[in-house]
DNA sequence: GAGTAATTTCTACGCTACGTAGAAACACTA
DNA sequence: TAGTGTTTCTACGTAGCGTAGAAATTACTC
């Protein structure tokens, strides 16, 4: 219920990046324009894709409760259900969940976050 | 580099719970016993599997880095490299880092965290 | 109202992961 | 060396994903 394919997650990066709704044309475009990241991971970089196929994986994602569209407006315009930080919290708390002992997950989870992320969790459980 | 199949996911389940190294032949035997679930999903309860697949499985996890074995005994002897509460607080790791702005992913986690937890990281924070 | 262009859905194919296991190779013992 | 237990190799069915053409739908124009 979790993992998504290498297009799905582009096409998600940018519904998340972008705040408004977007159509099909317009994310075959933007994914036609994206450069892959330094890694050099091939990626579909400058690759133009058939509409179709953003189509369909835009109904996978929507299948999937990562996506909802309009259908009222003819070209449907398409748009992420929660934010990245939502949907990557609630990641977290899947795999957190995905172990029988949380609390020694957490511990671990704890043990290896950087100095920053740790300053940010203290102020974030100090004020409650 | 995450997710694992029914199979994986059982067999990693027996390793993380037992102690000692196992061989194929016991893992075979203790899936062939185990009661799946309550929520019903319908496992591999009972199906006493062929040694060959709980090897084949045992490989590719061996393969992802998730199982070392003993190579000079014969029956090879095999145990998980890390334990469940390591293996699932990378995995946690991995998902924070997959968002761009950890800060915002840690705060909506700490949001739908349960009190308990909470209490935990606040101890291991040294907020308390 | 029929023709046409844009849009969406349906169908499909190749690839990879996974569950599954037989066939073949290997190793140890009697 | 023959036999038995063990491991590796090969393979098949299913499912998810990237990909896109074919077909259906919709809307706009004349």
């Amino acid at each position: 219920m979790a993992s998504l394919g290498e297009l799905e997650r582009a096409v998600m990066d940018l519904l998340w990046a972008g705040q408004e709704a977007a159509t099909a044309n317009t994310l075959r475009d933007l994914l036609a324009r994206t450069t892959r990241p330094a890694d050099g991971t091939a990626g579909h970089e400058g690759k133009e894709l058939a509409v179709t196929t953003v189509l369909t994986v835009l109904s996978r994602l929507e299948r999937k409760g990562l996506v909802e569209r309009e259908r009222g407006t003819r070209p449907h315009r398409y748009q992420s259900v929660s934010s990245r930080e939502e949907h990557t919290a609630e990641l977290m708390h899947e795999v957190l969940g995905s172990a029988p002992d949380r609390d020694a997950v957490l511990a671990r989870f704890i043990g290896s976050v950087t100095d920053t992320e740790a300053e940010t969790l203290r102020k974030l459980l100090g004020l409650s």
